[in-house]
DNA sequence: ATGAGTGCAAAGGCTTTGCATTAGG
DNA sequence: CCTAATGCAAAGCCTTTGCACTCAT
């Protein structure tokens, strides 16, 4: 759904980029990628597991360390419950996250060209007034998927009390 | 720095959303809003326990989670460590963060006028596509601070290895 | 053989919860 | 008085780390 914009083998540069922070790429580790490289959406560490024949976590975890500091994964951020993984930008190409308000659920979306520029464009003098240099930015539209607008409907005429 | 749009009062518009869900108005929580009404970027609950006379933890976990709930505070996600919090965008006043991908220390910012509405207006179709329901959006510009590129450069010699 | 990678289990750190005490309506 | 709020301590949960074993070079 979102761009795939893979110019070049994802394997391919991910062993390169290993190799320059001298790590190797193990089976543990193209089986992270391969799942990664397939998702629609951030994995978090369970998704994750489950879908690499049961890697234990301590690997899940550890490799997804080392893959993030090799630059070929990174950290996504959704409603803080926990951390959920993908490739990084110039492997899985640039996009954004739609977020669910209630449920924390997390789908990818492109967005148009227009905003992207001026995104890119407008804002590094801004950033730089208070000492920062913008190396990129992260953009999340907020909302409720389809399912919780449904729930909630449907609660709607019980529920007075906490959440 | 960032927009102070406060146009009614605060601990007004605190207690009558805490009202509304059943919930009292208490010294605790009006310490908590206090803080956070006066930072000027998103605290985490370490900071918070230390600007409030040291409120323990639980009180500030616990209060922080029904603030949350009354929609009086927000969680904001910074680089995944723990969470932080700030004063809900209709008391804040809508702004936008700068995160240091480094030490992940954060700062407000506000957005031109002009991307802001192509983000609120030019998004509802696109998500409405993935069933979404937009209600917001959260933009958070990337860099590293001024501190950490420094530190950066001064380490960029000596080190060749891992982190 | 030697060092990297793996997996299990234990430890760690932030966050949540139970329960008795205190305060507000 | 009765319920909400507080504080301390214990429990939970995600994540990290220690250590021995296995695999690749």
């Amino acid at each position: 759904m979102s761009g795939n914009h893979q110019r070049t083998d994802v394997h391919e540069v991910a062993s390169e980029r290993l190799n320059a922070i001298d790590q190797r790429y193990s089976p543990g580790r193209r089986r992270l990628i391969e799942v990664l490289a397939q998702a629609t959406h951030p994995l978090v560490t369970t998704e994750i597991s489950a879908a690499t024949d049961d890697l234990p976590q301590s690997s899940v975890y550890r490799n997804l360390s080392i893959l993030e500091e090799a630059g070929v994964v990174v950290k996504v951020l959704t409603t803080g419950e926990r951390a959920a993984f993908e490739l990084a930008e110039d492997l899985k190409g640039h996009h954004h996250h739609v977020v669910c308000i209630d449920c924390g659920r997390v789908i990818d979306v492109d967005v148009p060209e227009q905003i992207e520029k001026l995104l890119s464009d407008g804002m590094s003098t801004l950033v730089a007034k208070e000492g920062f240099t913008l190396l990129g930015h992260r953009l999340d539209l907020l909302g409720r998927c389809d399912q919780c607008s449904r729930s909630r409907r449907d609660e709607s005429f019980s529920t007075s009390s906490v959440k």
